[in-house]
RNA sequence: GGCAUCGUGGCCGAGUGGCUAGGCAGAGCUCUGCAAAAGCUUGUACAGCAGUUCGAAUCUGCUCGAUGCCUCCA
C-alpha cells in the first residue's frame, strides 16, 4: 500500500534549520544513511536511544509504503584515540590491553550491539557494512581527493585540505560554523603536527610498526580516517546523493561536516538532501558517554541493578519511555521517570488487550477515521511520536469506557480501531506486548492466576472474604495485580 | 572564548501568536463486601525583565541558568 501518497511528510531537516516537506529523489524509494556504533565496548543506553530513533522513523517510512533502503555501519577500525597527530587506533588499543585480536574485540561489541537491539525489537538494516570492509573503496576515494586538489599527503599519511576546500565549497555549513572563526579560535597548543591546518583532518594515517590494524596503500601501510567509511559506504549503497543521512547530534560537527566536505571533494555533488540528527539521552542531566563513565547499560535496565534504578525496567517499557520524547529533544533518564512511562504503557497495552473482547453496537462514540487521521498527523510532523501516544491515550479512554458500558463502538469501527492501534504501537513504534518479551512461561502463569480467580470468586460468593483477601493481597505482593471488571476479573503482571 | 540548542505545572514531556496536549502523581465522586482497576470532575504552568501586537508561553531584545559541539563519543 502506497500510504505515502495520501500522507504528507514534513523533516527536520538540520542543514535547513527547519521543517520540510519530504520528497525522495526516486519516487516510493528513500535510501537512509545512519552512522552506526564503534564496537569497541558494549552500548550504552545513550547509543540506543539514537538508533532508537531511527529504527522508528525506518518503520515509519516502511509502514508508509516506501522501499526503503537502510544502511547502518559497524565502525570497526579506524577512529583515533586522542589528536589525529598521535595516530593510534581505537580498537587495535583496546585488543592490545585486553590482548586478544582486534577483529575478536569487533567481534564481541558487534554481538553484543546485535542482542541488545533485538531486545529492543529493532528491525535490521538493509545492509550493514564495516569499515574494515571497505578498505579499498576509501583508498579509492581519497585519491580521488587528492587528484582534484583537496587533499595532501605528508609522511605516508594524507590530510584534507579544508582552507582550499572551502574557497569553492562551504566547510562548516551544516553546523553553522565559519571557517575563518575556527581558524580565529583555534589554540595553538599541539604543535608538531604534519597538518597544514589545524581544522585539515586525516583521510588516511599512517600506521606505526607497533600498530596492528594496517592496510597497504598508495601513500605505505596505515588506516583510514575517521569521517571516510561513512563517505565511502554511503556513497557505494546509495549514491552520490541520497535522501537521507541520520545519526546523533553529537556527531554533526565534526564528523558529518567532514562527510558533506569529503563527498562534495570527491563527488562534486552534495551527497545529502536531508540531514536527521537524534538528540541525547542525559543521565543526571550530563549526556551518556563512554569516557567519562556517566552511562548505564541496558542490562541494567533489563536486571536493575544500577543504583538509579528501583526495579527492573523491559525493553518494552524503556522502548515507550523513549518513545514519549521527541527524537530531535534531549530526554533525561530517572526512575521517576521511567516509572511514570511504564504505567501508561501497562495501560495502553491492558486497553489494547481489552479491544479484543469487547462488545460492539449501532454507533461509535468515537470518530475513528478522524482519530485514525490524527495519528497520521502526529507522525508527519518530523515524526512526533509524543503526540502520537497522547492519541493513543485518547483512544484508550474510549476503550476503556466502552468496557464499562459507557459508550460504545459499531463493529466496522471497532476493527479499523484495532487495526489502526496495532499498526501504531506494533508496527511503527515497534513496542512489543507485556508479556512477549518474557520468558515463555505466560501461558502456564495465566492458567494459574486463573485458577487462582476461580478461587477467589467462589470464596467472595461465599463470603469468605478472609480467604478472598488473602488471594487478592498475597498475589499483589508478588506484583500480579487482580482487577475486578464488569465482566469478571482480569490480572496484570509487573 | 566561539558556534548551537534549550529553560513549560509535584515529576516526565508535547505544543507554538487567540482554541484540551498526553502520561505519572495529588484531591473529590461513581463503581466495589472493602479495596484495587476503570470512569468522571479538579488545582498548581510556560526562567526573569522590557518591547511588538487587539491578544504572547509562542515573535523581538536583553539578563540569568542549563546542555551540546569546538578533542574520540549516538
Amino acid at each position: 500500500m502506497q500510504i505515502y501518497k495520501n500522507q504528507t511528510l514534513k523533516i527536520y531537516n538540520s542543514i535547513a534549520g527547519k521543517k520540510e516537506v519530504f520528497k525522495p529523489i526516486n519516487e516510493g524509494h528513500i535510501g537512509m544513511y545512519v552512522c552506526g556504533p564503534t564496537v569497541y565496548s558494549n552500548v550504552h543506553l545513550g547509543n540506543c536511544r539514537t538508533f532508537m530513533s531511527f529504527d522508528m522513523i525506518f518503520r515509519y517510512f516502511k509502514h508508509l509504503g516506501y522501499k526503503v533502503r537502510y544502511v547502518r555501519n559497524i565502525t570497526d577500525a579506524g577512529h583515533l584515540v586522542d589528536d589525529a597527530d598521535e595516530g593510534e587506533d581505537k580498537i587495535a588499543k583496546k585488543a592490545l590491553l585486553e590482548q586478544i585480536e582486534p577483529m575478536e574485540v569487533v567481534q564481541r561489541y558487534t554481538v553484543d550491539f546485535h542482542n541488545t537491539l533485538q531486545k529492543f525489537n529493532f528491525l535490521p538494516p538493509s545492509i550493514e557494512p564495516t569499515a574494515t570492509g571497505h578498505i579499498i573503496e576509501q583508498i579509492e576515494i581519497i585519491k580521488e581527493i587528492i587528484e582534484k586538489g583537496f587533499a595532501y599527503e605528508v609522511n605516508g599519511s594524507v590530510y584534507f585540505d579544508v582552507v582550499t576546500f572551502n574557497k569553492t565549497n562551504n566547510y562548516g555549513k551544516l553546523s553553522g560554523r565559519k571557517l575563518e572563526d575556527m581558524i580565529a579560535n583555534t589554540r595553538e597548543l599541539s604543535a608538531q603536527s604534519d597538518k597544514k591546518n589545524p581544522q585539515d583532518f586525516a583521510l588516511w594515517k599512517k600506521a606505526e610498526p607497533e600498530h596492528i590494524m594496517r592496510w597497504p596503500s598508495p601513500w605505505g601501510d596505515g588506516f583510514p580516517g575517521w569521517h571516510l567509511e561513512c563517505t565511502a559506504m554511503s556513497t557505494k549503497y546509495l549514491g552520490k546523493t541520497f535522501d537521507i543521512h541520520g545519526g546523533g547530534m553529537d556527531l554533526k560537527f565534526p564528523h558529518h561536516e567532514c562527510e558533506i566536505a569529503q563527498a562534495e571533494a570527491s563527488n562534486g555533488v552534495s551527497p545529502v538532501n536531508y540531514w536527521l540528527h537524534a538528540n541525547m539521552l542525559t543521565l543526571n542531566g550530563k549526556k551518556m558517554s563512554k569516557s567519562t563513565g556517566n552511562n548505564i547499560y541496558p542490562n541494567e535496565m533489563f536486571t536493575g541493578e544500577n543504583p538509579i534504578l528501583s526495579k527492573p525496567f523491559s525493553p518494552s517499557a524503556v522502548r515507550f519511555f523513549m518513545m514519549q520524547a521527541h527524537y530531535t529533544s534531549i530526554l533525561d533518564l530517572s526512575n521517576d521517570a521511567l516509572l511514570a512511562s511504564e504505567k501508561g504503557y501497562l495501560k495502553l497495552m491492558e486497553a489494547i488487550t481489552n479491544l479484543k473482547g469487547l462488545p460492539t453496537g449501532s454507533s461509535s462514540n468515537l470518530n475513528v477515521d478522524a482519530w485514525k487521521q490524527k495519528c497520521y498527523d502526529a507522525m508527519n510532523d518530523d515524526f512526533n511520536s509524543p503526540i502520537l501516544i497522547a492519541h493513543l491515550f485518547e483512544a484508550v479512554k474510549h476503550i476503556n469506557l466502552i468496557k464499562d458500558g459507557k459508550e460504545s463502538i459499531t463493529a466496522n469501527d471497532k476493527t479499523i480501531l484495532e487495526e489502526t492501534l496495532n499498526t501504531f504501537v506494533f508496527e511503527i513504534l515497534g513496542l512489543t506486548g507485556v508479556n512477549e518479551d518474557g520468558n515463555g512461561n505466560s501461558k502456564k502463569l495465566e492458567e494459574v492466576v486463573n485458577l487462582l480467580i476461580q478461587l477467589r470468586n467462589d470464596a467472595r460468593s461465599n463470603k469468605d472474604f478472609a480467604l478472598s483477601d488473602q488471594i487478592r493481597d498475597q498475589l499483589l505482593a508478588m506484583g500480579i495485580q487482580l482487577k475486578d471488571g464488569k465482566d469478571g476479573t482480569t490480572f496484570n503482571v509487573s
